[in-house]
DNA sequence: CTGTTAGCGCGTTCAT
DNA sequence: ATGAACGCGCTAACAG
């Protein structure tokens, strides 16, 4: 009774008495079969403990598997969880399952792990680009691989993306401060996601350029060092001669380095991240906050689309933001 | 050019001018294949953009994936993510790669879930189980597939798991509090993981008994309605004519609730939380912290050795936890 | 309604 | 070092 091997379609046909492709018929629900038929078959089946082998029967219908690969940097970012989250929700719907995998934020890594799911013939492909070229995607995409990009799009290639509204995201959030006096206005931002950072830091200038400030640069802090806390690079923002009156965070892990080094003090300089967090609410700290989740639907929605209606063009999908005032981001300059 | 299918190794053969045996040997790096001829092969593979099909390779080759799957309630809770992200990095170092499947929470969904990720023929099932019966899955371990629970055991199956050291964990923060004086202390928790709440629960009873408190039933707040917000529940427990001095939380949803309650007041009641959360440390909140990377990794783990050593006993594997003092839980009770 | 034949793309077995 | 035949488990295309 130990080791036994697995049912096939043949095994449920000779117990049923019947054919393999009756067999079939009666797992796959195409086709018809009489009751009393289908009912020895599913008995047989039963018994044997038959699961049909989906690999099998995959390769069989034109070789491509029913999965669907979303391919990420670091899965420990709570922001592409979310993102997968949502893909995963949009796959349900439509039988299909998530691989996923990571590059450990090495754009070296990416195209071979790109290229090992592709070699499990998922349907689509769907990426967070970390390297700064995806042409060597071209040739899937031709044979008609859907392949979507979300949070950035894929560069020097013609592909679905799904964005964030990033530089009217930031810029709404600056406004918000100039609109209540502020002018020194700091930007931090530690991250490689190059993307993101620029567009924000261009929303930022924007906001700041509309009430005739500039000169910025002294309040820019895009560290792209990863050993350098933001909390430490807005302690010392805080510590210069003339100070900034209000600070802005390019991204989740700037804004909580932020907020640590903003709750050591009272609470004088006004602050907004960007993504909402756990407790935000709570704290009293604004932030422009989108939703991850639905980030992932939407590509997921993408790349349904484009399987269902191969060869149409491509979309760059841009989501909202909002603003969340929660009293941080209220705080007035001192007069 | 457009809509070309793709190449197999036949056409890369005829290209080649070899059997396709010879390309099989080529890009399987078995066999061995001269120089010239592989160099011909490879050659010919790059012009047609030749990519070797994994579904068919895996049906031959026994018929099972080269995946392994997780199957969790809910993606959007965090501590499940990081799970996954342990769990991916560990599957990554043995060329395997993660499928990913939710059922909301909801233990009919479970076996459906599964079923069709089992038809997958994926190497290893990982899960957290939320129905409270995996027989089920009985035929399927004896057919040796590696069946793993996570955060809780399976129930009614013999398999390997990770857990926590709850009950010990939730005694020794409950013990810290006795012994600076606390002797009121209540427990809440919002969860169907009835597991985890459940020894959690009797650790807290543990380290009250030792001091000798018995009726601790008025304490607790074991709700397990979602609806119910636990900043309530914490608010209505603070109320009551005689309020505990302190407060243990659960799980990390109760966690957040009981800050956010805590936060709107004076910092007299002292508060543990189980499960660290971001920016806990600066809040100085204290709390009880786990791996839950390296959750993952161990399910992993497990997996992957019960894969390489078939029929070996399975094992009970459980991760200890450490309490974090941050302040909130050295709060003494008012004298 | 049911069965037969063939073959998806690859690897195994056995030749040479 | 290379090739021919066969089969993994299933389904498409035809029968009947």
């Amino acid at each position: 009774m130990n080791a036994q091997s697995r049912a096939t379609l043949a095994d449920v046909a000779r117990l049923a008495g019947v054919s393999s492709k009756t067999v079939s018929r009666v797992f796959s629900d195409t086709g018809s079969v009489s009751r009393d038929t289908r009912a020895r078959v599913l008995a047989a089946a039963e018994r044997l403990h038959f699961r049909p082998n989906t690999l099998a029967r995959n390769l069989r219908r034109g070789g491509v598997a029913s999965t669907v690969a979303f391919v990420i940097g670091d899965l420990t970012n709570p922001f592409h969880f979310l993102v997968a989250a949502g893909i995963e929700r949009e796959l349900a719907l439509s039988g299909l399952t998530l691989v996923l995998a990571t590059t450990d934020d090495s754009p070296e890594s990416e195209k071979r792990v790109v290229d090992a799911l592709l070699s499990q013939r998922v349907r689509a492909l769907i990426l967070i680009p970390i390297a700064d070229d995806q042409s060597y995607l071209e040739g899937e995409r031709q044979l008609g691989t859907p392949i979507v990009g979300v949070d950035r799009p894929a560069s020097n290639l013609v592909a679905d993306s799904v964005v964030l509204r990033n530089r009217l995201g930031m810029a709404e959030a600056v406004r918000s401060l100039t609109a209540i006096g502020h002018r020194k206005i700091g930007f931090i931002s530690n991250s490689s996601a190059m993307y993101t950072q620029r567009e924000r830091l261009a929303g930022y200038r924007d906001a700041l350029r509309e009430v005739g400030v500039f000169d910025t640069a002294q309040w820019e802090r895009v560290d792209d060092d990863p050993t350098v806390s933001p909390k430490f690079v807005v302690r010392r923002l805080l510590d210069l001669p003339d100070p900034p009156t209000a600070i802005v965070a390019g991204n989740n892990r700037a804004s909580a380095g932020a907020v640590r080094a903003l709750l050591d003090r009272e609470p004088t300089v006004a602050f907004i991240g960007f993504d909402d967090f756990e407790l935000a609410d709570a704290l009293g700290i604004s932030v422009v906050a989108y939703d991850s989740l639905q980030l992932g639907r939407t590509a997921a929605r993408l790349a349904l689309d484009q399987l269902a209606n191969p060869g149409a063009f491509p979309r760059q999908i841009e989501l909202p933001t909002r603003l969340l005032q929660r009293g941080s981001g209220e705080i007035p300059p001192p007069s």
